[in-house]
DNA sequence: TCTGGGGTCCTATAGCCT
DNA sequence: TCTGAGGCTATAGGACCC
């Protein structure tokens, strides 16, 4: 049977949300981010299609949005409220197909293979569904595999909907920003614009000797087989944390080791709280520092037997704190708790 | 005035073992 | 005994995604 992929994207989800709330900005720009306060430290989570005319986008910083549209509305993130509303979503999406990969909060794919009805009548159905039971739009995409239908979901925003087929990657992909590829990031585009690709199609032109060269041997096969629309990677339905991890910005730089003490004990707290209700036991802890300047260092330690215990694990990354010099302001810590183990599996 | 927070996966390196 | 090839694990860093 031919394999048809549906992925599903909420559009400005969390600016969407927000405006179900608060209907009296709908049509202002709404920017969602932080804690809601452009004098603070944050970044913008989602901002509306309006804010996004002033060039506002996800991750940058709030403050700079702010100077590039004062007169936006500014929310903190509320993500309890987004979740309640994505789980409606999610729980709608399995009437259509139970073969279903979330991804994040907002987004999902949908294995569509077996369903009887005509791909389009499917998706318009769903998007029916979802604007009847939240009150949101979404875009969606249907290819033979996630890669193609990811792509597809993006072509046509907000409220879209794009149908694809192989036949299609020379036309629809190639003329395709290179940065659109899934695995693409900042860095990656820089490494292909020195290698004169711009384009999804230059990049197909490109032999894998080359990518697996420059790329290591994952990716530039990956990049090789993505350029061409090739993707056999199956919905991945179910998945186990592999880690849990708490990490906070200050809002000022700061030295003070007991201060930093202080703060990872809580950070710890919260951690271990999730990891024992969601019926874990860790065996790694890391701590994380940033300093003032960005530089970012990591220190771990394995614990002699996995635990959940608070004490242990506090004393554990404090150790683990006690390795880094503290000869600069620090902006962020963290600690992450990996090598999970579900209690119910254990010995 | 920059640059969050929650994750995943990949790669390099070092030590240890066969 | 020496040398090397691999495999495995722990650690650290980097890139990416939503």
């Amino acid at each position: 049977m031919k394999r048809l992929i549906l992925h599903l994207d909420m559009d400005a989800f969390f600016a969407a949300v927000e405006l179900l709330r608060h209907p009296e900005l709908r049509g202002r720009p709404v920017i969602v981010g932080g804690r809601g306060d452009p004098m603070q430290r944050g970044v913008v989570s989602t901002a509306s299609y309006e804010a996004r005319k002033f060039g506002i986008h996800s991750a940058m910083p709030l403050r700079t949005a702010f100077h590039l549209c004062p007169q936006a509305a500014f929310l903190p993130v509320d993500i309890r409220t987004y979740e309640k509303e994505s789980k409606k979503i999610k729980t709608l999406l399995k009437e259509f197909s139970p073969r279903i990969e979330n991804v994040g909060i907002d987004e999902a794919f949908l294995d569509i293979s077996s369903c009887r009805q005509p791909p389009e009548d499917l998706a318009r159905a769903i998007k029916a569904r979802v604007l009847e039971e939240t009150g949101l739009t979404c875009s969606i995409g249907i290819a033979p595999n996630k890669l193609l239908a990811k792509l597809a979901s993006d072509m046509d925003k907000p409220d879209g909907l794009t149908i694809l087929d192989a036949q299609d990657v020379p036309t629809r992909i190639w003329p395709l920003d290179v940065r659109k590829l899934w695995g693409v990031g900042p860095r990656r585009e820089e490494r292909l614009r020195a290698l004169d690709v711009a384009t999804i199609g230059d990049l197909a032109s490109l032999p894998l000797a080359t990518l697996v060269a420059r790329f290591g041997r994952a990716h530039g096969a990956w990049l090789h087989r993505a350029a061409r629309g090739i993707d056999s990677s199956p919905l991945v339905t179910h998945r186990e944390p592999k880690s849990l991890s708490r990490e906070t910005t200050f809002q000022r730089d700061i030295k003070n080791p007991a201060l930093l003490a202080e703060v990872l004990t809580g950070l710890v707290r919260d951690v271990v709280a999730r990891l024992q209700k969601q019926g874990y036991h860790c065996r790694t802890v890391t701590v994380k520092l940033r300093y003032a300047d960005f530089e970012t260092h990591q220190h771990a330690a394995t614990l002699e037997r996995t635990s959940a215990d608070p004490e242990t694990i506090r004393r554990t990354a404090r150790r683990c704190l006690a390795r880094f010099p503290l000869k600069k302001r620090v902006r962020l810590i963290g600690v992450r708790l990996s090598g999970l183990t579900k209690l119910s599996d254990l010995p």
